[in-house]
DNA sequence: AAGTGATTTAACCAAATGGTTGAGGCAAAG
DNA sequence: CTTTGCCTCAACCATTTGGTTAAATCACTT
């Protein structure tokens, strides 16, 4: 059995949890020892430094910023409403399960700019490239491709970044909070075709 | 002349400056104090603690975050997309002039959830109550007020959060991405009249 | 001029924090 | 059994950081 979760990877995990929670000033060393049940010195042992550490779980969610799904938009047989449903639900969906990933990674490159170079990261690149082709082959209105993104990514990102502030001023139980979310792919889809095709 | 600044208002725009940058926990109170050419003893002397003065900051800063012309929208006599129009003016202005200012209220309520419940705010309210009052009266679509005002709120928030971010991920110098927020209001309001009406 | 209260400063302190060290444990190889 | 190389730990260290203190200075009143 391979399965045993290494040492490694224990502190990976508690590593991210609390640099998540946290960022990174507000994380501590020993809040991330203690909460992978080792010694504070095992995250020198394994990770020279907090930098270094905190560089490898940033790398890493960032990576996961980017819903997967971009190469998967070109083979299918899909209309390109069709194709924005797609990336809307499985971002929607990886937001679900990451939901502190959006906050997280904006703040730290709002706290640190050059972070956005560092990594080569191109958010919806592909969907621009497609909405491109559309326009000009006339299927779909000339929008302006930046602000269709922009409001398409908002739209995703937008509710988990604020979900707070709005719980409140909805007055909405999480329950109540979840559910806006998961109705959230309708109304962005809604608002593709309101855009791009008018009806 | 009552015009010269007292130290305790050098000190608060120091604070300001040095929390929105760093957050609550990245900042420092002698990076204040520098900043405020100051002693760092000063800033106890007048603040107690840094806990208050971030505090003092955090509501001052709050209440900016909710634009003032709530108000205005009864009076006037506009229809119901002129006011929304007048809203993301107004909200697109304020940010233009404090563009860090989405970033920090957000993730510090993410850090410390409580203080959304602190301060009494309901961002985008009376919209939402107008919006009701339109819908009643059929003069325009039914769509959900929440998802509406999500939206809404979210297109003027967002590119300010995700300024780096798609900076780089559209590859625009900061003239061209000032230029998309410039066009922000117009692409905003399309959105509503295009899911509100439906032209 | 002397007194009074608010303001300012340099020096200091205790706690927290990132990081280090050296000794020991433990499993596989010889 | 002993060596070897990885792993783990308690104790320790240097620096940073929020916060304090006591003395000095300034501005204003009497």
């Amino acid at each position: 059995m391979e399965s045993e979760i290494t040492t490694e990877q224990k502190i990976m995990d508690a590593a991210e949890h609390v640099f998540l929670d946290e960022g990174f000033s507000g994380a501590r060393m020993q809040h991330i020892a203690d909460r992978a049940g080792i010694n504070k010195a095992m995250l020198h042992y394994y990770f020279r430094s907090k930098d270094k550490l905190f560089e490898l779980v940033f790398r890493h969610k960032m990576k996961q910023f980017v819903p997967q799904i971009e190469a998967a938009l070109n083979e299918a047989n899909m209309t390109f409403i069709e194709k924005i449903d797609r990336f809307v639900l499985a971002y929607l969906t990886m937001l679900q399960k990451n939901p502190r990933l959006p906050i997280f990674i904006l703040s730290t490159i709002h706290r640190n700019p050059e972070l956005a170079n560092s990594i080569d990261i191109k958010l919806g690149a592909e969907i621009i490239r497609l909405m491109e082709i559309e326009i000009k082959e006339g299927r779909i209105k000339k929008v302006d491709t930046h602000q269709f993104m922009l409001t398409l990514v908002g739209m995703c990102l937008f509710p988990f970044i604020a979900r707070p502030i709005f719980s409140k001023t909805f007055d909405l139980t999480p329950k109540q909070y979840d559910q806006l979310l998961a109705e959230r792919r309708v109304h962005a889809v809604q608002y593709a075709r309101a855009i791009l095709i008018g009806e």
